[in-house]
DNA sequence: TATTGTTATACTCTATAACTATA
DNA sequence: TATAGTTATAGAGTATAACAATA
């Protein structure tokens, strides 16, 4: 049923992304130990610091359970770094919003995702534009 | 300490290379999920394929706690996927290999990698031959 | 003594199901 | 009745520490 190109080039490229996606993986689950918090913790907390976020938006935007997002948010919120709100439009809902130091902390996780960056800087300006490029194309228009 | 750039560019390629490695992430769980085994098992099992594999080196490979790898490879061998071999030259090391069904599990589950090649089909091969460039220059040598 | 694998423990993440309070 | 969030539960992954067997 599928027509996904199976020629070596392509499968070198899968491996190449599989090892890229392995490395910063495990390099953001130790970047986010560094400020004593666990990947997904880092990842709800990089999601607030935009704006408040809906318990149920946050689930959908991590792919899992709204149950789940229960326990996250109560972890961080003993942590002092997110608090819960009300929803002025729809008392039903609670809006997960970072505190000061939540918002320092996320924005301190963000400098050190510095191993994303030095890997990059052995590309040339250019060559980083056609990376992006390709990425951009290979990734389509739902980019989110 | 850090000389890695900051300029908008390369922070725009780090912001999509984080979109791959979400996307990437998530599809290998549910593929994984789809032969009902989680993502560890399944990395470890494709570990395996190639040759059978000290418990010790699977930690190192997963970059966890070889306490961690017992469990794991319980589940496997408890679903006969995986077994437990001495190792002829160390007594104190165990060899996990795949059984045969193990072996045909791990061939399924990377015909399902099917998710990694189909975003690939947006490029032409010329590009796909400059993405792989751009990327094994990115990754440098020590690609493991 | 050092190393390999295991056990025991505690914490986090995960899905499922049932519950509550709103809508 | 439908939806948002929570609670309760069970399974899995994780790190830490202590242990037995072997080197």
């Amino acid at each position: 049923m599928t027509t996904s190109p199976t020629d070596p080039l392509t499968l070198e490229v899968v491996e190449l992304i599989g090892t890229v996606v392995a490395r910063y993986y495990t390099e953001y689950e130790q970047a986010a130990a560094q400020h004593s918090l666990t990947g997904a913790q880092a990842r709800v907390l990089g999601l607030l610091s935009l704006e408040p976020v809906p318990m149920r938006r946050i689930a959908q935007k991590l792919r899992c359970e709204p149950s789940n997002v229960t326990g996250i948010v109560d972890r961080l919120e003993t942590r002092g770094l997110v608090e819960r709100r009300p929803d002025p439009d729809d008392r039903r809902v609670k809006l997960a919003a970072p505190t000061p130091e939540g918002l320092e902390t996320s924005r301190r996780l963000r400098e050190s995702l510095d191993f994303a960056r030095e890997p990059l800087s052995r590309l040339s300006e250019a060559e980083r534009a056609l990376l992006r490029d390709l990425l951009k194309r290979m990734l389509g228009e739902n980019v989110l």
